[in-house]
RNA sequence: CGGGGUGUAGUGAAUCGGUAUCACGCUGCGUUCGGGACGCAGAGACACCGGGUUCAAUUCCCGGCACCCCGACCA
């Protein structure tokens, strides 16, 4: 991709009342673009990282034996009545008249799914049944905050899971939990495990998972052992505390919350009426299990947690472009076919590149260079002659060498 | 929804009663090019909206609205 021909333009400040450091880098690189309060349109370069993300994800979960649907996001009353809840989540939820109808926009998918799976399965032959999809969610927030962290629109990527019996929704449950933690690691994130409340969708205690960064809204007590880990809004211990197994004191930290999962038992199928017909030939609930991953809010986070005071440092497997090409007196003939030369043989390698063929200087090139934040910054100019100048935006040193080199750097 | 803050060009700022100034960005030409280069010439603003006071309002007053922050609530 050519810089120049890239919709969207790095800007040096940021709108002034912008606080949070996701907001302030996402803005000022043109990764997104704010419509309203919580409300932002992905710009070509925060697409791409929202594909990675998206593709990451899906690989894991499909592994867990899930499989892709899409499923609508204007939702009628009748289904929300069946569980009670288009009153007790009439905060979150936005709800609307047109043509004497009520409808509301998805702010989670329960009901949805539930309604498919009723009518599409019969028999304990089919179960366990195991969706899920990508897509928007509408949540009415009191308040919007935080750049893309907490939004009132928002991509998610949300699983169900229906089983016969207890045993299989928490074995599936656990198999969920490992799954998530594969993602972010290999987002490049650490995620803690914590038990938490279930809000809205459920009395029972459920599990978060939570990514340590001062700018995240929730806090948690936990054992640095890893034995332990609690939201403190249901924590009974205080930090300080010795934790059981002499792991040191407990200790309490700000952080995001990037992953939730929930069992929910019967309940819904019951107030649903999702059954089959098990193996005597009886009537059975099925058991429900929900799964959730905030695409956008997870992000925003990855950007708290890697940024300099130049701007994003991406990990590597969520980059927008692997490598950002930066050639110095790109209009001389002899640079701009070395240039073009390498790019194309990058690209036939697989490798993604951001090719800023700009005639701006070089200072301005360097700079936006690290403020997109891709994982390898690539010059070429008078002074790197046969070689190629090669800088990860981790480090500070650049080292000259062949093209061949950087291809195995890249794991090409 | 309570409390606080801010609204002037795409972005950041100045003006604080006499119809708007600067920097960056943008356009054209030229010179440049290893950390946001320079010269010349340009374009770009109903000063958030509505009302009031005044000979005159971006400026003062009232009422809205929007955005940001803190809180309550939440992925």
């Amino acid at each position: 991709m050519r810089y120049s021909k890239l919709f969207g333009k790095t800007i040096k400040d940021a709108p002034k009342d912008t606080v949070s450091i996701n907001a302030q880098y996402l803005l000022r690189g043109s990764y997104i673009d704010q419509l309203m309060s919580g409300s932002y349109t992905l710009m070509p370069l925060g697409l791409r990282v929202i594909k990675k993300l998206e593709q990451i994800i899906r690989e894991e979960i499909n592994d867990t034996g899930a499989q892709e649907i899409l499923m609508p996001l204007l939702h009628p009353k009748d289904i929300w009545n069946e569980t009670g809840r288009w009153d007790s989540a009439k905060d979150v939820m936005y709800q609307f008249e047109k043509n004497e109808k009520e409808y509301a926009l998805s702010f989670t998918h329960e009901e949805i799914l539930l309604d498919l799976v009723r009518k599409h399965v019969s028999t304990y032959r089919d179960f366990p049944v195991k969706m899920y999809h990508f897509s928007t969610k509408f949540r009415n927030e009191l308040r919007a905050k935080s750049g893309i962290l907490r939004g009132r629109e928002f991509l998610m990527k949300d699983l169900y899971s229906m089983h016969t019996s207890q045993e299989d929704l928490d074995e599936y449950y656990e198999k969920v939990a490992a799954s998530y933690m594969k993602i972010f690691e290999r987002v490049g994130l650490k995620a803690l495990r914590v038990q938490a409340a279930g809000g809205v969708f459920t009395d029972n205690v459920t599990d978060e998972f939570q990514v340590f960064t001062e700018a995240g809204e929730d806090e948690i007590i936990y054992c640095p052992g890893g034995d332990f880990a609690q939201n403190v809004e249901i924590a009974q211990v205080k930090e300080g505390k010795e934790c059981d197994l002499g792991h040191g004191p407990l200790q309490k930290a700000k952080s995001v919350e990037v992953g939730n999962i929930f069992r929910f038992g019967t309940s819904y199928s019951e107030k649903m009426n999702v059954s089959f017909t098990d193996n005597m030939g009886k009537k059975q609930f099925a058991y429900l299990g929900s799964y959730g991953i905030g695409l956008t809010r997870l992000m925003g986070t990855i950007v708290e947690v890697f940024h300099d005071e130049k701007g994003i440092v991406w990990p590597e497997n969520v980059a927008p472009y692997q490598v950002q090409l930066v050639s110095i007196k790109y209009e001389l003939d002899s640079i701009r076919q070395k240039t073009d030369e390498l790019c194309e043989k990058l690209q036939k390698a697989g490798v993604e590149v951001l090719l800023d063929d700009r005639d701006v200087s070089v200072g301005q090139k360097f700079s936006d260079a690290d403020l997109l934040g891709m994982p390898y910054r690539v010059v070429i100019s008078e002074k790197t002659q046969d070689q190629i100048e090669v800088k990860k935006r981790n480090e500070s040193d650049a080292k000259l060498m062949s093209t061949e080199s950087l291809l195995s750097l890249l794991g090409k």
